[in-house]
DNA sequence: CTTCGAAGTAACCGTAAAAGTTACATTGTG
DNA sequence: CACAATGTAACTTTTACGGTTACTTCGAAG
């Protein structure tokens, strides 16, 4: 795949459950974000997984199972979903090692690394500026 | 594979081309290249094929053939270089189509989209202060 | 204490993109 | 013409993600 969809369907479940709850449908399961999204439960569950293990969202067992957001839409910006998601890096260093006899083959990584570390804190700090609140209304307002 | 490691490997070719136009080992060929890279001279043609679109490079055929850059290298920044790879987008849409009956499905990826409009230019942004020029020197401090 | 609906999860398959490889035509200077 | 290297098509390999199946676990309700 080209890019990574991953923070798009986890904004995309996540403000599904809210709005699910919003509209007194009650507890939001795997299978009802699946078919907004339009794939399968499994692939819902384990993202929802990695979202529950960064504190965003519980899950419930048994009777009335599902899911429902931990803290309020305006409290949870992209930047932690970002992160709960554990993502690849953005950019990689070769696939295997250069030849280090080389200046460049030895002196290439430790120059791009920290360019690609100042790189991913400015995509974090992009992302830190939406709230999920803000990508429920602009959901609702494309309408 | 994680993440995109051509913006490492064409930071590496393009350092590595004027290193040894530098030291005087003459015209720098895909070859040459692909022995510091450790990977295939055409892997290294196809990428240096890009950057010479993209008025990065110069090549040429016939005897003394080669690679050359184009401009110094504290006038290529690594945004030049970013954009001359045509990269994927960062973050992808639903690999397949959202279910548009629902609010959600039909209103996220308009919602998002401005989002990673913004985070792609953060990048470029964060790209643009960096020079080849940089790099080279980072290069050569490591050791 | 059984039932039942959904989470949790392992294991596997399908697919797509990138990298690697081979092979060969093209170029342009000596 | 010889040559050395680019240009490029076509194919194979690798890898990661998403999709799928199948099964276990949970826990409230009846």
């Amino acid at each position: 795949m080209a890019g990574n969809s991953q923070l798009t369907v986890a904004a995309h479940a996540l403000t599904w459950i809210e709005l699910h709850r919003r509209i007194g449908e009650g507890t939001a399961t795997s299978e009802g974000v699946a078919g907004s999204v339009n794939t399968n439960p499994v692939v819902i569950r384990r993202l929802l997984g990695r979202m529950r293990d960064a504190g965003l969202v519980h899950s419930r067992r048994g009777a009335d199972a599902g899911w429902v957001l931990a803290r309020p839409l305006e409290d949870i910006t992209l930047r932690e979903v970002y992160e709960a998601i554990e993502p690849p890096p953005l950019f990689a260093m070769h696939r295997s090692d250069p030849n280090l006899g080389c200046p460049v083959g030895s002196g290439i990584q430790p120059a791009m690394r920290p360019v690609y570390a100042r790189v991913e804190e400015a995509v974090r700090t992009e992302l830190d500026r939406i709230t999920l609140a803000d990508v429920l209304r602009d959901v609702l307002a494309s309408r």
